[in-house]
DNA sequence: AAATGAACCTTACACTGTAAGTTGTCAAGC
DNA sequence: GCTTGACAACTTACAGTGTAAGGTTCATTT
């Protein structure tokens, strides 16, 4: 009894940062699916149940952490040039990704309504709205560059590269022989290559908006389906 | 005891092909969070243990349920234009994440290295190779389309417009009078728009990756960052 | 000094995946 | 026809999960 206050003392008294704090930590340690209250209160030198006082569920405590990311990112400065401001945005929200790996499939998976969320979304909208798109434009537009973003920034951290997940695995010899494609492409998959790629994909994104700011018409450039 | 004997029997013995069935049921009934296999072996009518005699592991079972979405697909064939094949494969893999909404999140979060899963993404390798790219470029475009169909996928499937997510709401009044731009666009997140705005993004990389194939050089047409 | 209420702990419940051991069923060999 | 052996299903049990309900401690206010 006596051992379970001075652990208490030792840590001071719990707050909902020290808890996030705490959770980042376990989560980053345990991996998603490793972390529990329970392992969370062991990490803060309480029980379990004492977090509750702080936060109501689990489901409140994720979403203070994501607002905890979310609001932290401010939407670039309208004096800088557009395209650079689109560019920020998107490596602020990878970034996010890459200082949190383990977390980064809750993070693309989660629902971003909170207010803090909404008021990112918000602006980044409205950097879309800047480009000079009309409403439906630059909601769709809104759409397909964040779902290149949600993508990359899943796949980089918790994809194909992070190792296999697969029961049946795959020898590297039988790699080589039936799937030579893949060995071939794999060179430029590694975390190495992360930067370099994601690069490429939103140039073409970018690219391409500024090309239908400018009065391109999208699709079947060349007559083709 | 005779009660189990003949609940047994009213669906005869166990196979593989029965469990995956009733798997994709459960899940889809259950959610993916919900799912469990206790859940699915009372819609198999026996016990949670018997499942394990024909997959070691939850783990293994859903192996083989990626496994036989993946499996299903075919590389589109040689003979149709490129713009076309690519259209066709990405389409196959969107349609996958359609007829499975909450089984979608595991899907782009699954790390494909079953040799089924290898084969495909083989062949859709080969498709990159096939577009005229190198290596590398064949390699970073295959990641690049990759994300946007799996941020794609999860967006359509589990994303902002499944509904809140978010334990503070936020109510209609008080989202149109801070978030306006989120109100705006809004109009045009719903499922009936999904295939307009994924066709949009989708060609623009497919415009961009015709014109790289082309010669064009990537990134700051106008000299810009 | 008494009362209040926040902060934390204890216990308990329904759920999860699954390890280990047991029973029921049925086909093959004698 | 009986026995044997294997397979498929069941039963039990355990360690883990989130969290509801209620108990305890202690600083602060009155």
């Amino acid at each position: 009894m006596d051992q379970s206050i001075t652990k208490q003392r030792a840590r001071g008294r719990l707050s909902r940062e020290m808890i996030e704090d705490a959770a980042f930590e376990v989560i980053e340690r345990e991996g998603l699916s490793g972390f529990s209250m329970r392992k969370l209160a062991a990490a803060l030198g309480c029980e379990a149940m004492s977090i509750y006082h702080h936060f109501p569920s689990v489901a409140h405590l994720h979403e203070a952490l994501i607002d905890r990311l979310i609001g932290a990112l401010e939407v670039p400065d309208a004096g800088l040039p557009w395209r650079q401001r689109m560019r920020v945005a998107a490596d602020d929200f990878r970034r996010i990704g890459r200082e949190h790996p383990a977390y980064s499939t809750f993070i693309v998976t989660y629902r971003m309504n909170s207010p803090t969320c909404l008021a990112w979304l918000n602006g980044i909208i409205g950097l879309f709205k800047d480009g000079g798109f009309d409403a439906e434009r630059g909601a769709r537009l809104f759409r397909a560059v964040g779902y290149y973003l949600m993508g990359a920034v899943l796949d980089e951290n918790a994809g194909y590269s992070r190792g296999p997940s697969a029961v049946n695995t795959v020898s590297d010899d039988q790699l080589a022989r039936d799937y030579p494609n893949v060995v071939e492409a794999g060179r430029f998959f590694g975390a190495a290559e992360f930067d370099k790629t994601f690069e490429l994909g939103l140039d073409m994104l970018l690219d391409e908006m500024e090309r239908l700011r400018d009065g391109a018409d999208i699709s079947r450039p060349s007559g083709k389906v």
